[in-house]
RNA sequence: GUCCUUAUAGCUCAACGGAUAGAGCGUAGCCCUCCGGAGGCUAAGAUCGAGGUUCGAUUCCUCGUAGGGACACCA
């Protein structure tokens, strides 16, 4: 247990004894205070107020009466609505920090630990194309939940699902076979994403001018679902190097699964499904052949499952996907990340499954987040206007470096090469996880490239910075025990440790609003304190030893949940710049 | 046309129906005899419009205006 579980629970014991009628998952609303003279910590009776049904100033001031001072609680005030607690601050600041530096932060403090694991999938690439900014925030974001989940005490488990079949890849198929002339990635010196990407590309303009194109990839379509070995063949030698390329890329931006499913695997198995649902009459054939589902009672209009020809359609697909995976992992829950365009699919979906009867369907969740557009507009990988992470993964890492050997010409160039890959990644993350999901963001590149302000490498500076501090420091880490923290008493190291002690309930609220931009967010202000606190007051003071060791106690937990923070961002540190 | 979604400072974003609407960029100034200036400090600067619900609205509801997205027997 951690020291805001002892101070949280220990007020909230007091609440549940003193009001019989909260349901004991019921999550308390605390928080910092928007003053120092308020107090440490507020408790907001807003939900409280309604669930006992009295005004939350009546339930504010009941709960202070009966709160007594002990040893940690010194006071608590009611202030309208809110309870401010003041806590006695030596013991508040040792058991923050010294649980902090002795890494004994249990990080979950859910009432209510599902026995179950999450599933999360997340990416979804196509083997037409490399990665773009679409997929990278998906990525980011899906990687994000998953490390929190994980924080928080869940298991989850990391899905993939690569679209490796369908008009999109006959159509760089068509225009390979057509001009290819047997190159390869090898031979062009290209990654094998790229290289099947611009076959892609090329199709697209070649079929402006020549539309009959468009019907030879619907032929082709046809000999690959007929598994013509010609077609076959050629699409297994286009997707490998596809897939490797992306991996390639997975394996640059350190993002990894725990099983992939391949559409081309499963793109068949709903269909069953409906034939299933069509029997019992929860869906129509209509005069075709097609089987149609009306969900018009529910404002989504009718769904075509299954056409006249006896192919499955998207939907479908997804359907029979949505089975495996709960015979796979039989998940407490299972989430989708995948963007606002797609809210309409996952409303029908999820509608689908709950009338076709599968008790399941309720754990089903869409994660939406909102679209990635440049700043004159819309990315259209047709016409070639995307940014591929790629290209400004190997930017942004270029300009760091130049960042780089401008404050220090002497490196090495192998710190240099480290330094700089970390260091782009972690400006690059973090642009896309400090907005809200469900925000659009516009790709101003000039911006996403930044490295002052609200920037991963504002975060990376300030943990640098830390470390330097501590290298010089030469102290004994064992000590801590030993060291009464309570001289740590000026306004910045108070907000410091105020802001370290809410870490945990950053990371809860960041996973219950599915909101990883909190936690963002968070480490920005709290680097800021840092960096207030740094230029203000001297930490190494041999003057005043005492101070000095507390000061880089403080310092060194500040780090810590840096560190800790970001990892959970998916971004690592560097110990210099 | 129907549905979903967004509108906060010059720009990009924060703010459980609640305490003085916060940051970053940009602008105008200032700070290295001192642990890393990729930093710090100061200043100017905002809730799209009209109604409504509420003790209280940036937040909820209605209408309007302006963006974005969906409404395929494409995935």
């Amino acid at each position: 247990m951690s020291g805001m579980d002892k101070l949280e629970n220990k007020i909230e014991d007091l609440i549940f004894k003193n009001f019989k009628d909260i349901p004991k998952d019921f999550i308390f609303e605390f928080n910092l205070p928007p003053s120092e003279e308020m107090g440490d910590l507020s408790l907001a009776c807003f939900s409280l107020a309604k669930i006992l049904n009295e005004p939350s100033n009546v339930i504010a001031d009941k709960i202070t009466e009966k709160l007594k001072a002990d040893g940690l609680i010194e006071s608590a005030k009611a202030i309208g609505p809110y309870v401010n607690f003041k806590f006695n601050s030596g013991i508040f600041i040792n058991t923050v920090i010294k649980e902090i530096l002795e890494k004994k932060q249990d990080i979950s403090s859910l009432k209510v630990k599902p026995k179950n694991k999450y599933i999360i999938e997340f990416s979804a690439p196509n083997t037409n194309k490399p990665l773009h900014l679409g997929h990278l925030r998906n990525t980011l974001l899906g990687n994000a939940m998953n490390n929190l989940f994980i924080k928080n005490g869940i298991k989850s488990v990391k899905l993939n699902l690569i679209n490796d079949r369908g008009i999109h890849i006959c159509k760089s198929m068509i225009a390979y076979q057509k001009w290819g002339e047997n190159k390869t990635p090898e031979t062009e010196n290209k990654k094998g994403d790229h290289f099947v990407g611009d076959y892609y590309i090329l199709f697209e303009q070649e079929a402006k001018e020549n539309p009959s194109l468009f019907r030879e990839v619907q032929e082709m379509l046809k000999k690959w679902e007929q598994g013509d070995q010609e077609t076959i063949q050629l699409w297994q030698k286009m997707n490998h190097w596809a897939i490797s390329g992306i991996e390639e890329t997975y394996h640059k931006i350190n993002v990894s699964f725990d099983k992939v499913y391949y559409e081309s695997e499963i793109y068949k198995i709903g269909k069953d499904i409906v034939l299933k649902a069509l029997k019992k009459g929860l869906c129509e054939k209509l005069p075709d052949g097609a089987v149609e589902i009306n969900l018009e009672s529910y404002g989504l209009g009718k769904k075509i499952l299954i056409r006249a020809d006896g192919t499955s359609v998207y939907v479908t697909q997804d359907i029979g996907l949505a089975k495996l995976k709960y015979n796979d992992f039989k998940p407490a829950k299972s989430i989708y990340v995948v963007a606002s365009e797609q809210d309409y699919h996952f409303k029908v979906l999820f509608k689908i499954l709950e009338i076709f009867g599968f008790p399941w369907a309720k754990n089903y969740e869409h994660f939406s987040y909102g679209m990635v557009n440049l700043p004159n507009g819309k990315m259209k990988s047709r016409e070639g206007t995307v940014v591929e992470v790629d290209d400004i993964v190997a930017e942004m890492e270029s300009l760091v470096k130049g960042e780089i050997l401008k404050r220090n010409p002497n490196i090495s160039p192998i710190d240099l090469s480290q330094r700089s890959k970390v260091i782009a990644l972690s400006a690059l993350k973090f642009f896309f996880l400090k907005f809200t999901p469900a925000q659009e963001i516009k790709f101003n590149p000039q911006e996403s490239i930044a490295f002052e302000g609200a920037t991963g490498t504002y975060l990376l500076y300030a943990y640098a910075r830390i470390q330097s501090v501590i290298r010089k420091a030469f102290i004994d880490k064992t000590d801590i025990k030993e060291i009464d923290l309570i001289n740590l008493q000026e306004n910045e190291e108070r907000e410091l440790v105020k802001n370290l002690f809410i870490f945990r309930k950053i990371l809860r609220e960041s996973m219950v609003e599915y909101n990883p931009a909190i936690l963002a967010n968070y480490l920005i202000k709290l680097a800021q304190l840092f960096n207030v606190f740094y230029h203000k007051h001297q930490i190494l003071d041999t003057d005043n030893e005492k101070l000095s060791r507390s000061r880089l106690f403080l310092i060194m937990a500040v780090s810590w949940i840096i560190k800790n923070g970001l990892d959970v961002l998916g971004i690592e540190t560097v110990n210099e710049m």
